[in-house]
DNA sequence: TTTATATATGAGCGATCATTCATATGATAA
DNA sequence: TTATCATATGAATGATCGCTCATATATAAA
């Protein structure tokens, strides 16, 4: 018996119908990147102060860049990278452009995590 | 009249009236800051897969090592992030850690987070 | 005890990213 | 047209972060 080799966490990993079954129900590659992408997206502060504006009213850069306290220019770049991820969307109006949410799913996550952070509190 | 001070982008805003309502509703800055925080916990290739692999069992690290496909120290690095923020939860079993999910939030955030990648794709 | 194994961790490196500055674009007003 | 204003964007910079390597700790076996 080679008991030994297959106990070895190097190549067999300690417990091995468990990693082959869990390895079956895995998300594949793919999903697993765009979801980390989408998180990664939601990982900023400045982006989510954006979102928790943006969940209560459609706003125009200048108000968002009022609201946060910082550079326009700093605004715009953030606001890029969410409309990038589909996260907001934007109208054209005049000289402004109006910015919101694109989905539901984003309040959705963004009410979850903060009962998380509320539960970790306790 | 002064109008045009009070239209002027910089200091008042295009519209004065919904952001002020806006940033009385807004998160306050701590409960933003921790918000962003776990995103940013969750906005990474590496720790979604090991979260993926959670959900699905209990598993000590050479167990996620191997499923991952990846050096054991870095896998530990990750672990001891998730550790930090309190996503996963560990215990000892002889030579070995057990690994599994912290708080059903996260599989929930990973649920949701999923269908919203999903959409996008249609 | 000594040896082997599982996990954790500090330092260093390279890559990524958020912000700032300067400037470009696009739209309105004069 | 020209001037002004709202927004967007490229380049540069400093900070953060994930991984690797080496090593430390802890448990179990011999």
């Amino acid at each position: 018996m080679q008991e030994h080799e297959y106990d070895r966490c190097e190549e067999q990993c300690i417990h091995p119908e468990v990693v082959e079954s869990v390895r079956t129900q895995m998300l594949g590659n793919v999903p697993a990147e765009e979801l980390a992408q989408l998180f990664k997206v939601l990982g900023d502060n400045t982006r989510i102060r954006i979102l928790d504006a943006l969940y209560r009213s459609e706003l125009c850069v200048c108000d968002i860049t009022a609201l946060l306290g910082m550079n326009q220019s700093a605004v715009s770049h953030q606001l890029r990278v969410l409309r990038d991820a589909r996260i907001v969307k934007s109208r054209k109006q005049g000289k402004n452009v109006l910015y919101s949410l694109d989905d539901e799913h984003i309040s959705g996550l963004v009410r979850m995590g903060s009962e998380h952070v509320r539960e970790l509190k306790r």
